[in-house]
DNA sequence: CGGCAGCTTGACTACGGTCAATGACCGTGG
DNA sequence: CCACGGTCATTGACCGTAGTCAAGCTGCCG
């Protein structure tokens, strides 16, 4: 058992990637914050269709964000790390339109749906970043359609590796080169709309060319510059965002 | 010369897409609207990389937000119909991640990023509002990567035209079973990610089997709930959302 | 030790891309 | 008024990337 993480003492705010809370936002947080819930590796955290009112930042563990086509078809929209926020939709629009489910085990920090309102009312500069944090999710959503709409396999598999291991890298998870990688092929090929022969047939490629490698949970990044030229990515400015 | 539209009369907040306004926050719209700009087609609205502060609301007119690889392949990653915001990335993040391209003639509601900050401090529903459009915004393009990633050709032909006529629709601008079709036969495919001769195949394909047709700058929906099946598109409730 | 989930490899196929040529339409200028 | 040039739509022939099917392989957990 246990306790509940204080956000005084959360061990994502202060990484790189995120704007620093000052000490007003940070007490505000405090009370915002609702408690916590445990979801384990290969639960749901919202599901497709279902009336969700609450909104959460994933603590600790990964996920995977999800829509399921009524061809039987996945399509993972993105992957989820600490510090994404989660149920944005469906906290404002009523019904999740798609499925979150945990990768490994996750704690979720809960802001109730109730107390959003109160943020809007109160906290004029936490309500527009939380309007910065769908601004961003957009504009990564963007580069995915961007992604499978232009880039062939083997950039698509680079983009998401490079992807995965920079968001990683920026709140600091990165081990001598490499980030833990807990999802499957399968996860990976449906995020990048690729079968997960062709998916597994590239990804040995990538690990020939000595540019990363996925092995033990664990991606290893071997050629940051390389895979992300090959990706058509450039090395953009790490930018930041706020964090709820 | 024509004169600025009065928010008053907009011709769009009425239409069933979007949520009425109060009196309240009409009023408030009108002091927050800081002028119009007329972006001739072809034109740029807004461009890739480059600093705007502006945010805009398309009045009338069409348009197509896009990017450009290294590569020199162009995604196009949405339609912009009369009603949508254009411009929050750059807003709230600094710079235009994406070119957004008037395709017709077109009539921009101009709200200056200073007054912004305004709304979420003096309206803290407008402020949610606003939030509300980012939201869906991310929601459809959850789709569109969901359509990119698991759909094959004919089906994400099908979608595009299924989406296009239902929100020209929803404003009222359908007119015995048409709607306008600005866009170029390369946009289409710039946007699902097909080339265009395969495109092409694939609208006559429709054509022939009495689902849709192109013809004359305007769309014909032929058979709505035929072309939604093979789309594997729900005949979902129309939701509503928040006009800026 | 057995069973299961996930990874890997091979053989064959097909969907959609590319290249190329022709056609329809439209605005402009002689 | 018609010839010209440009843009966009259409069609044909060929090809290559990635999908499918199917069989082994590996590693983990009971």
């Amino acid at each position: 058992m246990t306790a509940v993480t204080d956000c005084l003492d959360c061990p994502l705010r202060c990484r790189r990637l995120f704007v620093p809370m000052t000490e007003d936002e940070l007490a505000f947080q405090r009370r915002f914050k609702a408690g916590e819930r445990l979801v384990p590796a290969g639960g749901d955290i919202l599901v497709q269709g279902q009336k969700s009112s609450a909104l959460y930042t994933l603590l600790s563990g990964m996920a995977v964000r999800s829509v399921t086509l009524e061809s039987g078809r996945r399509q993972v929209i993105s992957f989820v790390f600490p510090g994404d926020l989660i149920g944005l939709q469906s906290g404002i629009m009523g019904e999740a339109r798609h499925t979150v489910t945990a990768v490994t085990d996750t704690v979720l920090c809960l802001f109730p749906r109730d107390r959003v309102w109160k943020l809007f009312r109160n906290q004029p500069a936490r309500a527009y970043d939380l309007t910065w944090i769908a601004a961003v999710e957009e504009h990564f959503l963007g580069e995915t359609v961007a992604t499978l709409g232009q880039r062939d396999a083997t950039q698509r598999i680079a983009w998401a590796l490079v992807r995965v291991w920079r968001r990683l890298a920026a709140i600091g998870m990165d081990q001598d080169g490499t980030v833990p990688f807990p999802f499957r092929q399968q996860d990976l090929s449906d995020a990048v709309g690729l079968s997960v022969v062709h998916t597994n047939r590239v990804l040995s490629s990538l690990r020939g060319a000595g540019l990363a490698r996925i092995a033990g949970r664990r991606l290893e990044m071997l050629d940051h510059r390389g895979l992300s030229k090959l990706a058509l990515m450039d090395m953009e400015k790490e930018d930041v965002r706020p964090i709820l």
